[in-house]
RNA sequence: GACCGGGUAGCUCAGCCGGUAGAGCAUCGGCCUUUUAAGCCGCUGGUCGAGGGUUCGAAUCCCUCCCCGGUCACCA
């Protein structure tokens, strides 16, 4: 092949680190450059529609290959009478059919994939070649009208001086045409390869955004029967201290401030500071982040619901939840019952409803209460009783012979005080808390309380909470004493809400995996790459160029 | 972190009781105006994840490490 001329920038000539395989692709490229004078890497296009509105547009009776019209033969008929509605379509080649002076294409968009048929008749010389040197991977644009094949495939047909070209030259090879790209490393990596790989891939992205887009719409302009609106807020995601839950942090530092910063971990002790300040009905969704293991469940980054309502408690949570988890299956699943792996989950209202205890009780035959059983029943599933306090002992059991049978959309209510220290407790039982966890398919989705206000309790809960643990924890641990200061300013009583939204986009799209709906889901580095170099202390950057 | 499975051509995968590396698709060259994963003919393409060991000889057996997936652990 011929290598770059003088006329050709360095840039296009091989990299020493580019696989050889890339070689006839770089020529091509060049060859589009000189014999074309095409920009492989075109700009505006404007007047185009979505393969699926193209194909819409099809009207068989204005196709000459529907039975009784005249003229079957040329698909790609150019004449007067031809009233075949004419559209410009853009899409990526996934299939390329060259058979001699006729070249068919499949390509795909954001919509659809769609036919379109280039014949040497029809279009002029230039277009022709560049139909037979289209690669799969490129972007093609095609004008001209949609009609079919014999074989009655609608297909646009290019007609016309320049009504086919490539939009942009793609340098890689692609995956394979039939089984996509299956290797699920490579499949996170490039998730760029993915996305046009496997349709159903993008579907459930696009659908993770119309259920996002459906709570905010949900939460804005909510059902009569809910009451007022919430507002959206937005809080600190770097965070002096990182509250609002238990896990691990991780931490950044702000150079100008010297100051080391915490990525929150739940925006949840400034959501309640909203409600001093009086903002009755807040939410927010955005990511937390936690520093801890990856799983199946669970990425260090994911998206949270968290939701705050003056004078609501955990019941009005319940009512709201339900409505709204329900109203997400109807619309952006289309039915009540969805499919999760192996099972049919129900959301149909109510969903059911049963405190901790009872639900311990149901399925271990004994309540949870009597303690010389649950160190026996502890010790059979393998969990050590050694010095732990019964109530913390009582959720270990639990979780290990409760929570994997909570197949069905359950309202597990009314937890161990212990292990609640932001919850208000019940009135007449300072052992249990007013707190529900929903669980569907085994999971946790959403965790609501009626939120504890009283500044003193709050403090007390801090303290003892801390007082447990070891050294190094305690570190990022510190008690947010602003937020008791808030809670003295005076909190009104409240319900909250967290709903995590990537677990419900796996069960509403029927994803078995967390990263399947997250884009760019965390991965260890590829090749061993040594880490960036440290930023220079003093951000000599940061002034005097681009400021907000 | 532990255990199990995997890493072979750009992609999808065989080969794994040791004997110099295979297929399909893609690429490249040729033919073809109604194809649907088009077809036909021909040609390319690999430090078999990395390093070490055993052996006359290692993709294959052994050791160490790296990456991915799964299970478990961690995650008030």
């Amino acid at each position: 092949m011929t290598d770059a001329t003088p006329s050709e920038p360095a840039r296009h000539a091989h990299s020493s680190t580019e696989p050889d395989l890339l070689a006839d692709r770089r020529a091509k490229l060049n060859r589009l450059r000189q014999e074309f004078g095409l920009d492989p890497y075109g700009g505006r296009v404007d007047g185009l529609i979505t393969l699926a509105a193209a194909r819409e547009r099809y009207d068989p009776s204005s196709d000459p290959n529907v039975a009784g019209a005249a003229d079957s033969t040329d698909t790609a008929d150019t004449s007067a009478a031809d009233r075949r509605p004419v559209v410009k379509v853009a899409g990526r080649v996934v299939l390329h059919r060259d058979i001699g002076s006729l070249v068919f294409m499949t390509l795909r968009d954001a919509t659809a994939d769609l036919q379109i048929g280039v014949s040497k008749k029809a279009v002029d010389p230039r277009a022709f070649k560049l139909a037979k040197l289209a690669d799969l991977g490129d972007w093609a644009v095609v004008q001209g009208p949609v009609g079919t094949t014999k074989t009655k495939e609608i297909t646009v047909w290019a007609v016309g001086e320049g009504s086919f070209t490539i939009a942009t030259k793609t340098l890689a090879l692609p995956p394979e045409k039939h089984h996509g790209l299956q290797d699920p490393e490579l499949r996170y990596r490039k998730r760029y390869v993915d996305l046009y790989a496997n349709p159903h891939v993008l579907q459930t992205f696009l659908k993770r955004s119309r259920i996002i887009q459906r709570v905010r719409d949900f939460l804005t302009n909510p059902p009569a029967s809910l009451g007022d609106p919430y507002v959206e807020v937005e809080t600190p995601m770097m965070q002096l201290l990182p509250g609002g839950a238990a896990a691990r942090p991780f931490i950044t530092h702000h150079n100008a401030l010297d100051l080391d910063l915490y990525l929150r971990v739940a925006p949840e002790l400034y959501l309640k500071r909203l409600l001093v300040g009086g903002m009755p009905r807040v939410f927010e969704i955005n990511r937390n982040f936690r520093n801890e293991g990856l799983s199946q469940r669970h990425n260090p980054e994911f998206t949270m619901l968290e939701l705050y309502q003056a004078f609501g408690d955990y019941g009005s949570m319940m009512t709201l939840t339900e409505r709204l988890i329900h109203t997400l299956a109807v619309e952006i699943g289309g039915s009540a019952t969805l499919p999760f792996g192996d099972w049919q989950i129900d959301y149909s209202m109510p969903f059911r409803r049963a405190s901790y205890h009872d639900l311990f009780q149901e399925h271990n035959g004994f309540p949870g209460s009597d303690h010389d059983r649950l160190v026996a029943l502890a010790k059979h599933v393998g969990i050590d009783p050694q010095g732990k306090d019964h109530d913390l002992l009582l959720n270990e059991v639990w979780e290990e012979t409760v929570e994997e049978r909570l197949i069905q959309p359950t309202f597990v209510m009314d937890y161990p005080a212990v292990i609640c220290p932001l919850t208000k407790t019940k009135p007449d039982r300072p052992d249990i808390a007013e707190r529900f966890e929903l669980f569907i398919a085994r999971m946790e989705v959403a965790n609501a309380y009626t939120e504890l206000n009283d500044p003193d309790v709050q403090e007390a809960n801090f303290r003892r909470q801390v007082a447990g643990l070891d050294p190094e924890e305690a570190v990022f641990r510190t008690i947010d004493q602003d937020f008791l200061e808030a809670l003295r300013v005076g909190m009104p009583p409240a319900g909250g809400l967290g709903i995590g939204i990537d677990r419900l986009v796996m069960l509403l799209t029927n994803s078995r995996s967390i990263r399947d709906v997250i884009l760019f889901p965390l991965m260890r580095p590829q090749n061993q790459q040594p880490p960036p170099a440290p930023l220079p202390d003093k951000p000599t950057q940061q002034r005097g160029t681009t400021s907000g």
